[in-house]
This record gives structure tokens, sequence and C-alpha cells, in this order.
DNA sequence: TTATGTCTACTGTATATACAGCTTATCATT
DNA sequence: AATGATAAGCTGTATATACAGTAGACATAA
């Protein structure tokens, strides 16, 4: 015996300070990461969301804009909006860990830890825009992709933001993933530089190239998530011949 | 004698097919960008834009919240929209000519044409979704930034769609601005790679470095406005010592 | 002096409504 | 069998309105 539920499903709570929009966008992004929706399926019309959550559809059209802007969805005029593809949802600038990056690029990602000390660096201080002499986490890997050696990544946290921090073993685990699960910080977004250099000593050592070979250096800032606040410096230097950086452009 | 004028200005077109948030959003971008408005400026607020251009507060909000998504301007609640800086401008995934790019790093662009002729070649087909004996202009220019060589550039373009665009003079014309101008052609999305490789013979011939240098190698494949169909493929090999890519990313 | 409240202006969220414009399917007409 | 009209359903644009939340200025009270 069923109950019969007429109008909305009450999924979205108004109680609470999150905007409606914003619960619906969250839910619908859920449902497509977890294949309730499927890439091209057609998700359900503006009218029929806001028939289904109970809000207007003003504000359902909200949820389905944003998550077009977010690559998640693609929406036709006269048609419907529907699910975008995976490849279509990464490549937009979005801020991904080394794991995520080379998982999607159909590898298997790895590290070797180096060094993890406690350490204070005037140039580094700078470029997270904290005194010289602030106490900063150094943790440095050498990333694997497949086994193979691909990059030399040095990361610089603030060690006040994430205490002890130190004491984890970075080898299997995500330090977004860490900060995230063990100190409740969001990350906003990320400034990158992009240059080419010649491999140093330690360098070439370590990826196992000749030194002065053309390698790609990358120079990250991570911010929080008020976008203003430094949290992580990270310097990585990629074998070319194993690595590229792919962005998506948009004009406008 | 001057004439009074009373309720809007009318500097909105309603007979045209252009939304009116979108006249008003490109109205303010261009004030922007002509320094009527300067950096940190407080742009009017959204009652005050639909009073003066008669339109509702919603269609005004529309045009400020678009202009922030694209990194105009900055909103904050309670206190008003003012004008974003211009670093902050760029930065932001948006595909930009090599002219912008130099000017927007303050610096004075340039070029020296090497090359213009009309070619075939089976790898940038492929890379243009064309048959390999489609006919492609390509285009080699030297890029200069205050006058000292910086790039060394090589577009193809599917002579289809612009023909005869052989003809222009590209040393102080953008390529993007003659399609636009001149076809009608718009572009949507790019797709670009950045790798670390050693310069060659010609390439540091023309960049007056060494051969066998670090330089960095960007290839960007730009699509229409349908983000379905290649338009162009360029090769651009920049000194590493003179120029680094800047991207910024976001989370979520 | 230092809080504390109040007022005002602004952005943020949400609803209801209307019509235009596009796409697809259906059905009637040629 | 091809064509054309129509209707239905969708997104896109635009307006009007309401109230919540935030920030700054200013006056007032402890």
């Amino acid at each position: 015996m069923s109950r019969i539920v007429k109008g909305p499903l009450q999924r979205l709570r108004k109680d609470i300070p999150l905007p409606l929009y914003y619960q619906l966008k969250e839910l619908i992004k859920h449902q497509i990461e977890t294949k309730a929706f499927k890439p091209h399926d057609r998700l359900p019309s503006e009218i029929e969301l806001s028939e289904v959550y109970g809000v207007s559809r003003m504000t359902a059209r909200r949820a389905l804009v944003d998550l077009e802007n977010e690559g998640f969805v693609y929406r036709e005029s006269g048609r419907g909006t529907f699910v975008a593809e995976p490849k279509l949802r990464q490549g937009l600038r979005r801020l991904t860990s080394f794991t995520e990056d080379i998982k999607a690029r159909g590898m298997v990602p790895g590290a070797k830890v180096r060094e993890v000390e406690l350490v204070s660096d005037e140039h580094v201080a700078q470029k997270l825009n904290v005194d010289a002499t602030e106490t900063l986490v150094k943790v440095q890997r050498v990333r694997l992709a497949d086994n193979l050696p691909l990059a030399l990544e040095t990361s610089y946290l603030i060690h006040r933001y994430c205490p002890e921090i130190e004491q984890s073993d970075f080898t299997n685990i995500s330090l977004y993933k860490v900060l995230n699960e063990q100190y409740g910080i969001y990350l906003g977004k990320a400034e990158q530089y992009l240059e080419a250099k010649s491999a140093g000593p330690l360098e070439a050592q370590v990826l196992e190239i000749e030194e002065g070979k053309s390698v790609l250096l990358m120079e990250r800032t991570t911010y929080l998530d008020d976008n203003e606040t430094p949290i992580e410096f990270v310097n990585s230097v990629y074998r070319s011949d194993r690595y590229r950086f792919y962005v998506e452009l948009k004009a406008g």
C-alpha cells in the first residue's frame, strides 16, 4: 500500500539560510554525479522542477542556469536542459588536485614523499601574503602516473591554519582532502602560472631525465573560499615528454 | 538653452532583437573600457540604472550580474557594484588574442609577418576536423612585445570560411578582428595545450635565443560560437625568459 | 567614550505573470 | 507522398513586487 503524494516533494528546506536555487542546484548536481541522470539525458523542464520542488519557475530556472555556467548541463532553446559530457565538465578551469587531474587523463596517480617539515621561507611567505617568519609546512613529493615519475611537487601551507598536518602521511592522501575533512577548509580560486625551464640536478634525478632538459614549471597559489586569503603555494616541475597542460577558454 | 530631459535616456533600443540586459551590459562594459568608470568606482545602483535606462530593476540587475561573472565588476551586498581591477578582468578563462594579452601585461604588442600562404597539411587538417586536402591559410608571424621578439606564432585558418583573407596585411591587424568584422565570424571556445620543449633552429633564430633553450609551446584550437566547429589552429612558441602563461582556476 | 539602536540605501532571494521565439510532433490538405 | 498549418512544450526575455540581509551613517543612551 503506497501513499500517494501530491504537491511538492519538500526536499528543499525553507528554514535554513541556504537559498532555494542553491539547494536545488546542488541536488541536481548530485544526481548527475551519481549517474541518476546520465550524459545527454534531458532534465525535467523548468516548470516540472518548480512543481516537484515547490518553488517558482524563476527559482528553478536559476538553478539550471547556474548549472549551465558551471558546465554540468547544456540548454537548448525550445528543447530542454541536458546533462553535459563529463569531459566538458573538466577542462573549464576547474581547480583540480594532481590526483584528480591524472585520473581524468586515464592514468593511475601515485606519490613518493620526499620531505615533510616545518620551515620558514621569505620568498614563499611573500606569495602567501604572510610575515617572513611565519611557520610553513613544506611537503615535497615525487608525483607518479602509472608508476612512472611525472612531476616534482613542492607544496607550502600556512601552519597556523592546519596545525599538526605534518603528522599525516601524504603518500596516498590528497592534501586538499585533508584540508577539507580534518580542518574544514574549503578552497576558492587558484592563480596558476606556467613556464618552460631547464631541469636542475635534483629535478633531473627524481624525474629520471637528463639535466638541462626542458620541463614545465607550474606555480600555483590557492586561496580560501573568500578568494582573498592565500592558503597554499605549490611549485611543480613536470616532465615535458609525459605531460602537457590543458585549459579551455571562452570567448566574450 | 538646454532642454531638460525627464525619464529614461532611451539609449537602449527596444525595436531590435538584442536583449535589453545585453545592450545595457555592453554599454556599461564600454564605459569601463573607455575609463568613463575607473577601477573601484561605484557604478549606479540597480534602481538608478533601471530609472535612467527605462528598464525594470531585474533587467538592470541581470546586466550587472553578467558583468560580475565576466570579471568586469565586483558586487558587495549592501554596498553596491564596483569596477574591478583590470588584472582581475584577465586571467579568468577568457579567450584573448596575442594583442590583448600583451596589452593587458602593460607592454606594446607588435608583429613581423614571415609568411602568408595557402597550404594543405594533414596534421593540421586533423586538428581542424576537415579533409586532409582542404585548403588552409597559413599565417606565420614573429610576435613582439615592446619591440623585442617574444613568440613565433603560426596560425592556420580554414580558407573556405574566410576566402581572400590572405590578401590582408597582418602586421598591425588582429586576425580575430578581421574574422569578426570582414566575415561576420564570432568565436566560441578555444582548447589550449601548453608544454615545454627545446627551441629548434628556426625558433632560435627568430626569437634570438640559443638553439636548445627551453621554450613554451602553446597549441590552440579555436571554435566558432557553436563550440563545435573548429575554425583556427595556432601553434605558438614563446621565449620562456620573457613570458609565462597565467590562468585562474575556480574550485567547485 | 563607547555602545546601541535606527534609518537608509543597496544587493540578494523569491514569486507571479506575460509574451516572444524555437523545436517537435501531429494532423489536415494538397 | 510531400507540404503546410497548428498546437504543445520548452527556454528566453521582461516586468512588477515583496521582503530579507548587509553595510554605513548618524543620533541617542549608558
